[in-house]
DNA sequence: GTTCCTATTGATACCTGGTGCCAATCGAAA
DNA sequence: TTTCGATTGGCACCAGGTATCAATAGGAAC
């Protein structure tokens, strides 16, 4: 009942609409106590849109993002590929990776670099996972940039599976290792590299 | 200039709509060289809402995935949790988690999933994966319901780590087998699980 | 021909959630 | 008492619609 300060009423505001942009003037109204026109004036003096503006801005963001997520396929962001040979695959932790708690990257971010790259460096039209040996030698942190380099230990001849092997690093330091079989689909594709003693380094 | 039909023109409404939701009633007239009338007529016949719906529609779908994202911490919903004993969580493989070519779900997601339960079932404050053995043991593909059973195998009492074993089904179906290492620091929690027990109802 | 039917267009009233502007009121401080 | 900021009321107007009724054009059926 009792009024608040305009300076209040404005903190108060900025969070109701902040934990909820859905609400119109008039339910601000309801929980704020004070005229319509109040409102308007406070969203104004604060320059926060009107309902429809912040629907529209959120309908943006999220159709922008929408159509960006075909990228999101591969987790990382493959720098070098030598099918049926190598890659090497780059992944930066953010905030969206983390555990908010202790800040460091959930293990399924760090195996899905891996994953994705164990995946793509295999040349050929379809290529599952069949299984993997893994092992996370450390944790890693928020903003650490992640390399993994994948090296195919065995056979684009051999019928059916591949071995690959990636390694993670974090500058020098190792924190991911992981012996992957990949299953593949008879068929190569076009530039049938028949590297089967494929090793490298 | 030349009037196409009503069902070519629904068409190509739908499919405008569909590749640009921001458009108007009098924007889609200058496209479709048709009264605003027959427009929205057509639009009423196809049960396509009006713009400001559509945006509103966005907005809450893109504003519902950012307020659970803290919950997509964890892949999949937990539907039972017995902290240091067993749970079970479900995850619907959707368009996102597959490769686009084939509809099998990338593999990284079905074990986001069982990772993230072995995870959420141990019962600590700090939990991470130090490693895992994983079997996939045919692939999941679009539409399907994985659900995931974890059970903890060895010691909260042992110093520093648990094994958890983690089984996929999708229905009666073997998909995905795990045997997880998990590393706990060594203070268990009281009674509750603090941190992660945000399930999406 | 005329009738029937669909598709299209026009016109009007009304709705929500606002903006913009002007005037009135209230309460406290100078 | 005057003055001033804060608040409120009222009204015109706007976009982007819904809802409804009427008018018109063009074929196909009889």
């Amino acid at each position: 009942m009792e009024r608040l300060s305009k300076r209040e009423r404005h903190q108060q505001l900025t969070k109701l609409i902040e934990e909820n942009p859905f609400l119109t003037d008039r339910e601000l109204t309801r929980l704020l106590k004070v005229s319509i026109q109040t409102i308007r004036l406070d969203r104004l003096e604060l320059s926060i849109p009107e309902l429809r503006e912040r629907l529209k801005m959120m309908a943006e963001r999220s159709y922008d993002s929408v159509r960006s997520l075909p990228l999101d396929e591969i987790i990382g962001e493959i720098v070098d590929l030598q099918l049926d040979k190598s890659g090497i695959s780059l992944f930066e932790i953010r905030g969206e990776h983390v555990f908010s708690r202790s800040g460091i990257a959930r293990g399924h971010y760090v195996f899905a670099q891996a994953n994705s790259l164990a995946v793509a460096v295999i040349n050929d039209e379809v290529a599952l996972t069949a299984s993997a040996d893994i092992r996370f030698a450390r944790p890693v942190r928020l903003g650490e940039k992640c390399i993994a380099k994948a090296y195919v230990r065995s056979g684009s001849s051999q019928r059916g599976m591949s071995k690959v092997e990636v390694i993670t690093y974090v500058g020098e330091e190792k924190v991911f290792h992981g012996n992957f079989v990949i299953y593949r689909s008879q068929t190569a594709l076009a530039g049938e590299s028949g590297a089967e003693g494929g090793d490298i380094l």
